[in-house]
DNA sequence: AACTTACTCAACCGCTTCGAA
DNA sequence: CTTCGAAGCGGTTGAGTAAGT
């Protein structure tokens, strides 16, 4: 038998609350003060149970609740606030006077997931995305980049804060991005990378993109060759590109356990890595999937207009072809690309 | 103008935590 | 230590509204 509901009362009211019902309670609570909220609902003369009492009160009568639109500055805070604390939503109000937790969760579900979804970042892990879908979309815009140079979007305005010229921009962003989420599949998603296995012969031919890039045996997990030589020096001078190393006190702040609670007030306030890793914030353009504000239908549209026209890479393989077929893919080419990633991200995304 | 779709947010449900007995 | 009621919390729902067709 599970547990009798709240209200089990008969006849007690459910629903939106009325100016009348407000007042009641409003009037009882500066008088008396809230005490039981069992035994409210009675005294005041609402037809309400103490449940919705409450709910009602510290979600909307409250006299400090702050309405109205979140800051820029609020955003960020909950960002970096869920960054360590998850959905800790009531604990990510504390920072936040005046706003409910419930007004936060409703903010946060609403608007800022489908930003940060936008903007290449897992929600739940602040960490770059590393779905395959959104892999795929990705590489097909390196290979649109490459092939056409015409793909500058309104959205790369921001081009001087990297110090590019625009032609090159959006072509190293891509790219910038597309090594981020690689990296990040490499480094800790064993269970992506047997998606991608699965799902790599449907995609079609393309065993001979990279060679040999996963070894017949797997029986230990998959094996894959990558075609660059990550030394250990730039993996540790990288944490935005790797965002699970550990860090200089050896601990991940934001794996440290399924419960993210016991961060540090500098841990919650100030920048979190895993968030200003992030090439722009200002990628989230119409499509969902693409935050790069090119469908990518409509950039193969394009490409099938034109003649002898190489085909857009449609895996991430592919456009790590790509990068290597690339005349710049030297080492230094490579270096400059990770020192880019891992010092110019901060200051573009805040 | 009518209809559909997408979005927002107040409110509810049910599980967990806390504290008194 | 255990039990039990109350409060707290997070996930979900659905009514209202705005935007799009």
């Amino acid at each position: 038998m599970g547990r009798p509901p709240c209200c089990e009362e008969t006849g007690v009211k459910k629903g939106p609350w009325t100016p009348e019902e407000d007042e009641k309670l409003m009037a009882y609570i500066s008088k008396h003060g809230s005490g039981s909220w069992r035994a409210l609902p009675k005294h005041a003369g609402l037809n309400r149970c103490g449940k919705s009492c409450r709910l009602r009160w510290t979600n909307y009568l409250r006299p400090d609740i702050r309405r109205g639109k979140f800051t820029e500055e609020e955003e960020k805070l909950i960002i970096n606030l869920h960054s360590v604390l998850g959905n800790k939503w009531s604990k990510i109000a504390t920072h936040l006077p005046g706003r409910t937790d419930n007004e936060i969760k409703n903010f946060w579900n609403t608007n800022l997931r489908k930003k940060l979804l936008q903007m290449g970042i897992d929600p739940e892990t602040h960490k770059p995305r590393t779905d395959l879908k959104y892999l795929l979309n990705l590489s097909q815009l390196l290979g649109t980049a490459i092939n056409n140079n015409n793909l500058i979007s309104p959205s790369w305005s921001h081009a001087g804060l990297l110090g590019l010229q625009q032609p090159d921009l959006a072509h190293q962003l891509v790219q910038i991005q597309l090594v981020q989420n690689l990296l990040q599949l490499i480094n800790g998603n064993s269970s992506l990378l047997s998606n991608m296995q699965s799902v790599l012969p449907l995609l079609g031919n393309h065993n001979s993109v990279i060679n040999n890039p996963i070894e017949a045996d797997t029986t230990n997990g998959p094996n894959y060759t990558f075609p660059i030589n990550l030394r250990d020096q730039e993996l540790h001078a990288s944490p935005a590109l790797f965002p699970s190393a550990p860090s200089e006190s050896g601990q991940d702040i934001s794996e440290s356990g399924t419960d993210r609670e016991g961060a540090s007030d500098q841990q919650v306030l100030g920048i979190n890595n895993s968030i200003s890793r992030t090439t722009s914030h200002e990628m989230n353009q119409a499509d969902d999937e693409n935050p790069f504000g090119a469908t990518s239908s409509g950039n193969f549209n394009q490409m099938e207009g034109r003649s002898n026209q190489q085909s857009p890479p449609s895996t991430v393989f592919d456009a790590w072809e790509k990068l290597l077929e690339d005349d710049d893919a030297s080492d230094s080419y490579w270096k400059e690309l990770l020192d880019l990633t891992s010092t110019s991200t901060s200051p573009i995304l805040w």
